[in-house]
Formats: C-alpha cells, structure tokens, sequence
DNA sequence: ATAATAGTGGCACTCGGTGCCGAATGGAAG
DNA sequence: CTTCCATTCGGCACCGAGTGCCACTATTAT
C-alpha cells in the first residue's frame, strides 16, 4: 500500500477495491509474462478480482497500465528544472535534467527495464505513447521558453522538446540492447553525440 | 487513374474494383468533411462501392487511409540523399534534404495541408504515425551511418534519425498555425534554431 | 434508522479488425 | 465455346477495446 492510499482520509461513499498502482502491477506482470496482445482487459480484471466496467474507471485504456504513475516523475523533472542555475547553458541544464530522469534507485532495474521493453517493442503501445511524449516535450519546451524568453509554443522550444525527447528515446532503445550501460550515460552521450553533429 | 494502375499488366484473375489510392482519397475526403472519428469504415466502404471486408484488403486499418503512398516519398528522399556531395557537411546534407523533401508542387498545397491538419491534430492518427515515422527516421540514420562510418542502428545515427524528425514535426505544427509561412523555409528554420542551442 | 455519497459491475451496444469460405470475374488452355 | 485457374470480392461470425446506462452496494454523516 502507498502512502497516498494509506493516508487518504475517509470520504463519504464505498471504498474501492482496488488501485492505479495495483492494477498496474498486476497488469505489467501479465503483460510481462504472456506478451500485451495476449492479455485481454477481461484477465486483467479478473486478475485484480474487479468487474471489466470497472477497469475502465481506473485506466481510460489497456495502454495505459504500463506507465503507471507518469504524471509523478514529470513534476519531479519540471521541478528540478526549476532549481537548475541561470548560469548553465541551455544544453548542459537540459542534457542534465534528462540524464537524472532517468537514473533510478537499483532496486527495482529489473522492472524498469522489462516496463521500458513493453513500451518501446509493443507497436501497439509504442503508438499510445506518443500521448505520454506530449506532455513530456511540454516540460522541457516550458522550460526552453523560459531561458530563451520566447513563448513555449513557438518553433525554437518545440524543437527543442522535440529533440531532447528523440535523445532520450534512441538513449533508452541502445539501453535494452546494451545489457550492461548505463541509461543516464547513455543520454549524456547521446547529448554528446548530437551536439557534434551540429557542430561539425 | 493513375500510371500504375493503367499500365499495370493483365494478370490472371477478376480486376480490383478500387485501388489504394482511390480509396485514401475517398476517405480522406470523408475525414475532412465529417472528421475522422465521425467516419466508420462501413461509410468508406459504401462511399467506394465496395464490401467491408474488402476495404480491409487494400488497408490494414483504417489509419493508414491518410498517409497514401508514403512509401514513395520515403524512396524519393532515400535516393536524394544518395546523391548528395560528400563535401557537404552531415548538418547541411539532412537540413537541405529534410527541407526540400517537404517542398510540394503548387497544385495541391490546400490537400497536403488538410491531411496534414488532420494527421497531426487527432489523437489516434498522432499515435498511429509513429509506425510511419519508424521508417522515415530509418532513411536518415541509414544516411548518417554512411557519413559517420558507424552501423544505421548504433547511438549516433538513430538518435540523429530521431532529432531530424523532431525537427520536422515541430517545423509541421509550426506550419499549420502560420498560414503564410513556407513548410520547407520552417523546417530550414528549425534546423538552424536547433543548432544554436547546441552552440551557445 | 435514514439519507447522501461514491464505488461497483452487469448488460447491451458500437466499432475496428480477422478468419473462413463460397461466389464472382476474367484470362488462358483445350 | 467450354473448362480451368488465379484472383478478387464480400457475407458471416467472431473477438476485443471502449462506452452509456442503471441498479446495487458499502460507507459516512445526520
């Protein structure tokens, strides 16, 4: 039980069987097992002990379940982004930000990467994705915004957002294939490796 | 009637009733008018003449009805980047032929826009060109892998795939906000906007 | 107890997509 | 002309995701 369940206070009305955080769990360790395709919302929910209806009401879609908790780590990466000193430059406060991102406490490495297997393998969740991306680049392109003192929407920080995302995406695809690197080196380098592109 | 389909030899067997591009159009149309949420595949099936099931063998969803005959344009900017001197720097090389593969005859700029408008703007088809995008991004890292001297699917040249596209999708949405601005002269922009952030 | 409130889940429905199979079509061979 | 063959067509039945509706249930407040 998280601490957000435990410490909840004590609504009117029924409380739920259930949680995001559990039907996530039990959603990746099925996916894990018999492959995304070959788990219907059905097993899923009977998994969890809950009604398909309900399913619906935790996740608006089988897709979703492999994130879990997104929401959590973007305002982890939009706050420290905060903190960062106007002092660094563009590039290094975002090759930074993105790096610690995605440095995760060793113990649960195992997970982390069979869930980033499941995203970036599924063609049909590497598909529903894109809906995570968007408010990932936002981050990042609020953030650019703010440096370059233009509005988030426009081209340069769109760009932006665009490519550190693509940075970080083929970083975590060299990841799963590279059994021993590490991910945060692996977008520093990518960082790197883009940059000489553009300097050259 | 397109080239294809007139000069195409007389095979054994009963002729198609339809073709690809015939029925892209004849949704595309469709989507525009009334929305692609709004269109099933039933009413692009009746509007072509043709049965259901039918319309299942010339697409396998109804998603990719939009994109038409990518497959040519992806050829088009492969054999482009065959062609280009190798005295040009990697950085001009993919700005030139990114920009210029998105340059299109005067004749159907409105059509390209919609399709675009709608590509870029619903949700579903967002996520599904991902899988079309797979295959662009493919192109330039092929590319940059011959110029850099290093295999198409290493860090350097996915994550070079992977920012070019960023580029060009930012460069996109860009473009159907401003209706005045040339797409090719956005995406020229976005390359050099790119570049300053990794210079400063 | 009773009312208010919030979660549950069955039912029926829509829609995208697939497997199966027989019917329709048109060229080739006799 | 007839037969044969290849190929397309499309109906039918089915599956799974996702939704609207509504009655039911558990829990707290009065």
């Amino acid at each position: 039980m998280t601490i957000a369940e435990s410490s909840r206070s004590s609504p009117r009305g029924r409380t739920p069987l259930t949680s995001k955080a559990t039907l996530s769990r039990i959603g990746l360790e099925l996916f894990i097992e018999r492959g995304f395709d070959q788990v219907t919302v059905d097993d899923i929910a009977e998994a969890a002990g809950i009604g398909r209806r309900t399913f619906f009401r935790y996740f608006p879609s089988k897709n979703d379940l492999p994130w879990g908790d997104f929401e959590a780590l973007l305002d982890q990466l939009e706050s420290h982004l905060d903190t960062v000193d106007h002092e660094v430059p563009l590039f290094d406060a975002l090759r930074t930000a993105v790096s610690e991102f995605n440095r995760f406490p060793g113990d649960d490495h195992g997970l982390h990467r069979k869930r980033m297997e499941l995203l970036l393998k599924n063609p049909t969740l590497v598909a529903h994705s894109t809906i995570r991306y968007e408010a990932w680049r936002a981050v990042i392109a609020d953030f650019a915004g703010r440096r370059l003192d233009k509005p988030a929407d426009h081209l340069q920080p769109k760009t932006i957002g665009q490519i550190c995302l693509g940075i970080s995406v083929s970083a975590h695809y060299e990841w799963l294939e590279q059994e021993d690197q590490s991910l945060p080196e692996l977008i520093d380098s990518g960082f790197r490796l883009a940059r000489d592109v553009f300097l050259r």
